[in-house]
DNA sequence: TTTATTGCAAATACTTTGCAATACT
DNA sequence: AGTATTGCAAAGTATTTGCAATAAA
């Protein structure tokens, strides 16, 4: 699973550091989790193995593992963004609810379904877990 | 149609300041179009007929528009959010382009259909006007 | 007159960037 | 050795807030 993302980075020429490291482990013992910068930057300092990593670090590095395809990012309405390691198998869309803020994952037919209608549609093509759908979850709906 | 804004504002005890009658006019002179709070701002000082309005009141007044449900807010990922009037015949989703930045309407019953499908499977229920689906329009699509 | 609303400037929250120091390869 | 990467602090962007002044009711 982190052999793969190793492998990536190698391949485009970038480094394999301590900090890089941390924060991929972090990700894949957080997985299914949704984190913010902040909380990978607290999990690291809490980590005492590690040396201090400046928070502008985690935003970089978040940035280049999305960028080479193994981290997805999520925008939030109201507060900061979350990020999750991608899991090959599962590419998932997310429902957020928005009194609890939590996250639910999409049934992926459901989702295929929709996009299709979408493509034949208007000819727009839905990206990868991009979609984030706001409402209510089961149990904080009325 | 406006008329129908004022009435809505005074019964919440609210007032009709000329700022917000101001707002409300490029709202609906630009309605079909989705707006920054940057660009009312500009709309704003450049009608001649206005004094000056300040951004932080277009900030409070879309908020406001956004409570008494005469405007909806469109958060984008990477750029400011977006208001435009709500047109009661029409409460659609959207389609954004993540190249070109167009904003695309979705069919109303194509999510319809999409909604009572997650409502069936998870038991989540969708808000009005909130789904923001990402991907790349019918022009920008290689 | 009373209190909601405004403009301004300062504050906030999140994220990005410049730069000199550091450390992978 | 050479250059990607880091930490830090400063800057940036979008939005919110405190406050005294103003104006709608």
């Amino acid at each position: 699973m982190l052999n793969q993302a190793y492998h990536l980075l190698k391949e485009s020429n970038l480094r394999i550091t301590p900090q890089r490291k941390a924060i991929l482990e972090i990700l894949y013992n957080c997985r299914g989790h949704h984190l913010e910068a902040e909380n990978i930057y607290e999990l690291l300092t809490a980590t005492a193995s590690n040396k201090r990593v400046g928070l502008a670090t985690v935003y970089r590095t978040m940035e280049l593992f999305e960028k080479i395809g193994i981290v997805s990012k999520l925008s939030m309405e109201n507060s900061s963004a979350r990020y999750e390691l991608i899991m090959y198998d599962k590419l998932h869309h997310h429902l957020i609810c928005l009194k609890c803020g939590q996250l639910v994952e999409l049934d992926d037919r459901i989702a295929e379904e929709f996009k299709n209608r979408i493509l034949e549609d208007k000819g727009f093509e839905v990206a990868n877990k991009s979609m984030k759908i706001y409402g209510y979850c089961s149990s904080c709906k009325r």
